[in-house]
DNA sequence: CTTTATTTGTCCGTATGTATG
DNA sequence: ACATACATACGGACAAATAAA
């Protein structure tokens, strides 16, 4: 992927999965692997981890800590019922 | 058990069957099996494993390699003698 | 004796959490 | 943003020793 210089790639990566969720490209339950998205974009984990963060706020992923992070579903707690 | 997330899950097992010992729910020479904690607890054995080495640190616990991990007992060499 | 089950020891792989530069 | 290292946790697999059938 091609990255804005004048914005940070967190906030494109953030974009571009968010995308790829609302498309079905990643279905839900789809596990989003910080190591694997880290080479995908050619970017360093941490950038991804900024990136995911965004997504979990905005409610569109699920983290299991020490497991992994996964696209929300529509029976994930979310919380704030 | 519920785990305190901001916490190791084997420092709170390692408190927990601590706590097992001194009551005496655990009593000398009872039998603490790896396989059966880890089910216990619902966590992999790894986590047990990392328990009980700090148990057996603090000299609460002993292990015969192939053969079980069971209570410390007043008989039971402690090596520093 | 052989078979079966149990238990610890070890190793591999994967993933996130945290911390340091 | 990046590079690196280590801790925590899970899953699986296999070996070796032991015990019991």
């Amino acid at each position: 992927m091609e990255f804005d210089p004048t914005r940070p790639k967190w906030q494109q990566i953030a974009e571009e999965i968010t995308r790829r969720i609302k498309s079905g490209q990643y279905p839900e339950r789809f596990q989003l692997s910080e190591v694997r998205l880290a080479a995908e974009f050619g970017v360093n984990r941490d950038t991804i981890r900024k990136a995911t963060a965004a997504l979990r706020d905005a409610g569109l992923i699920l983290t299991v800590p020490n497991l992994g992070t996964f696209v929300r579903s529509t029976e994930d707690d979310q919380g704030d019922a």
